[in-house]
DNA sequence: GCAAAAGTGTTTGGATTACACCCATGC
DNA sequence: GCATGGGTGTAATCCAAACACTTTTGC
């Protein structure tokens, strides 16, 4: 590399975080865990949970880290998202934050207290407050990432409860596309999905129960591999 | 936050760098321009290019003076790929990577010779070397978001001449997703797309001349703006 | 019986595919 | 005239949208 007007040492001056945007799905609607903060900067504000990352620590065994300090669940898979490093976004010094998302089901487990916050809650998508630093700008980004996955690759499943129904389903994508969907043509759509129509049906509910489903993970790796098939939504 | 095990201070130990992987369109192959590293580590093998991000710099703004000194081109929109972060990925110290990439017109320009480099040179990719650092691995998920956005979004128009044969048009999709496709049927799916036929044709064939078309920006904005039409490849 | 949602079938029009054929240019 | 790609039309098929209708449960 060539000159520099500083000295190369100088620019080990940088730390860098992992913010992990924890998604779920609850009640038709797609939602964050979001942590308020307890202490300063920007103290009592909203915000996505993330940590500084160790000088030997890789990136996603931080986002990893920091997942299971929330919520005590382990071997989630992460996704990375974008990175976001305006020389001004923290007040203390310069913080890199490389934003990591992981898709959770609400329902496996209880959110653990933790020494970071006050307070923790679920957030639906559409009614997130103003946060702390870019937090809104990043919650965005990633959103739309999760959106893009969320169209070829079946990462819904990861959000839905193991078993679930197809209606549960499909108000999943009209929650994150704003678009009403016609029943009858989304089950036309997904009939390439392999799912498992489980001998369960659902509980309590005044109509007509709906049988359940879970998805069938291994024969939809055997068809990927076999390049037989390829998630489409 | 909470307690870490070490002071807050020594999180600010990291540099990091901004890898730009500009990509062309040439002879019907997607091409990268690529260093031959003048200097150690990893001298006389070839690399992305890239350089360290001054502490008050952001990152965008080093992406497109990466750019500007190896091209002299400037105002091209650039892309936020993925970061890379492997504690030991760079000899000297922690350096965390965040690749950018953009797309050029190869005959727009003649590439400048750089301190940096013994040599570069546009490589098609697939014919990439070995690659400095974890440059490989860079370069191809870099590749899988290219192909992601040509997809969803008009970039091949950033990629192709400003006046273009459909042929050529349809021999970057062709080799971007290793698939031949029937000529007629390629014409009727970019039907949409807003073009303008020039009155103008190739030269110099020996066989029937092509018509020129050249992108529409103007109306694609317009449409796109008013929700009445969106890229689809 | 009624409300509410589950679950399925039919029709239609538009898009995709495969393939055939004609056209303009250089040599 | 022939080789080479440019450029267009047709028919068969598949797919998505719109919509109607039947089924099963709780009250």
């Amino acid at each position: 590399m060539g000159m520099y007007k500083i000295e190369f040492h100088d620019f080990f001056t940088a730390a860098f975080s992992v913010d992990c945007i924890i998604f779920g799905y609850e009640a038709g609607q797609i939602k964050a865990l979001l942590i308020k903060r307890a202490m300063e900067p920007y103290e009592n504000f909203w915000a996505i949970p993330g940590d500084l990352v160790y000088p030997d620590e890789d990136l996603p065994v931080a986002a990893e880290r920091i997942l299971k300090e929330l919520t005590g669940l382990d071997h989630i898979q992460m996704h990375q998202s974008q990175s976001f490093g305006h020389p001004k976004r923290h007040p203390q010094g310069r913080v890199i934050t490389i934003a990591h998302f992981a898709l959770v089901r609400i329902e496996d487990f209880q959110v653990k207290a933790s020494s970071w916050a006050d307070d923790i809650s679920w957030v639906p998508l559409n009614e997130v407050p103003t946060l702390a630093f870019d937090h809104n700008h990043i919650l965005e980004s990633t959103y739309e990432m999760l959106k893009q996955k969320l169209q070829t690759e079946p990462v819904c499943f990861d959000l839905l409860p193991e078993r679930f129904t197809l209606n549960e389903f499909q108000q999943l994508y009209e929650f994150a596309f704003e678009q009403e969907m016609d029943k009858a043509n989304f089950r036309k759509k997904i009939k390439y999905i392999p799912l498992i129509a489980l001998n369960e049906k659902q509980k309590n509910v005044k109509h007509r129960p709906a049988k359940l489903f879970t998805f069938d993970r291994d024969t939809y790796q055997q068809r990927l591999l076999a390049n037989e098939y390829s998630f489409k939504m």
